[in-house]
DNA sequence: CTAATCTTTCAAAATATTTTGAAAGTTCAA
DNA sequence: TTGAACTTTCAAAATATTTTGAAAGATTAG
């Protein structure tokens, strides 16, 4: 295989994996672009390369910025913006797990607090007991979840693939 | 709140949430009906209290069974099917991790091996290092994600809350 | 065997999500 | 100012996913 054509391959894969974890084809995509890409690029490279519209390139630049995944690049005595990725899996990486945290972890603990709120003199059922129990079994774990999600973001590098794997290891 | 009430919100949200981690509405509504409800339901319960078609129940039951979070039980003397919860929230989070790691982390691998495969004539290039290296990296971290979800899925739960829950603690 | 009861299938319909592209908005050099 | 170059917006179109429901397939009691 040529090592473009793998790069091709490869922002096709990442377009189709990102849509496994929540993100959407093309955002993916313009993410893989980046990273294979040597240069920043402006969205009308990214236009041409992914064959895409301005207005998705444009909406799914700023999620990416919004993500961190991505910055906006001016160059001197350039009108145009230009957009670069982040370059470090590592980071890459942290910044995933901290978007899914905040969308799958944190609003599953708020609504199960309130979940808990139940009228006293339904507090005596066994019913109420059992109900109450998985609740908490859930948000405990939730809850674990999220401290290893809150580690593994605060944590360097070096940790993780030391100390954390050697633990870890089978 | 009233408990019943509090049940309904219940699998209202695990539908809602399901779709967060791509399990689809209906499966995980299900699957939340299944935890809150005391007794075993039948196809036509479910389709009662959901509000939802046959062919739908009968597809994401299937869905359930496979990924190993419901399983069907006959009762004797009765014709119809009728269908159970696991409500070990332990087991349940650990076949969910199975499934996410199956749809998510084995199919990157995969690719990422097929894309090392690159021409000999092209590994001197700077740009092929970099490629690579890039490869190489997102195949570390993941394989890294794999032993984790390896590790967990054949933890047992004191281990996950005690030595585990201990190593993360703040 | 037959009919009643229950389960499964899958093409078509409904719904949800993503993408387009043209118009409006912004910025800046002249 | 003006207008060229670029960015943003968002309603409508395209696409993808989920759901329906009726018909076909199984199973069992009589």
């Amino acid at each position: 295989m040529k090592l473009d054509e793998a790069k091709t391959k490869f922002v096709e894969a990442w377009g189709t994996f990102g849509t496994n974890w929540g993100i959407n084809r093309t955002m993916a995509q313009i993410h893989a672009l980046l990273l294979v890409s040597n240069e920043p690029l402006t969205t009308d490279q990214i236009m041409e390369l992914l064959d895409v519209s301005r207005g998705n390139v444009n909406m799914n630049m700023r999620a990416l910025i919004d993500w961190g995944l991505a910055e906006r690049i001016t160059k001197l005595g350039e009108r145009a913006e230009f957009f670069a990725g982040e370059k470090d899996i590592w980071k890459v990486a942290v910044k995933i797990i901290r978007e899914r945290r905040k969308r799958e972890i944190d609003p599953l603990r708020k609504t199960l607090r309130e979940l808990k709120m139940i009228d006293d003199k339904e507090q005596k059922k066994d019913e109420y007991k059992t109900f109450i129990k998985m609740i908490e079994d859930i948000d405990s774990y939730a809850e674990s979840m999220d401290r290893i999600a809150d580690k593994l973001t605060l944590a360097d590098q070096s940790w993780f693939y030391g100390t954390l794997m050697k633990m870890i290891a089978k």
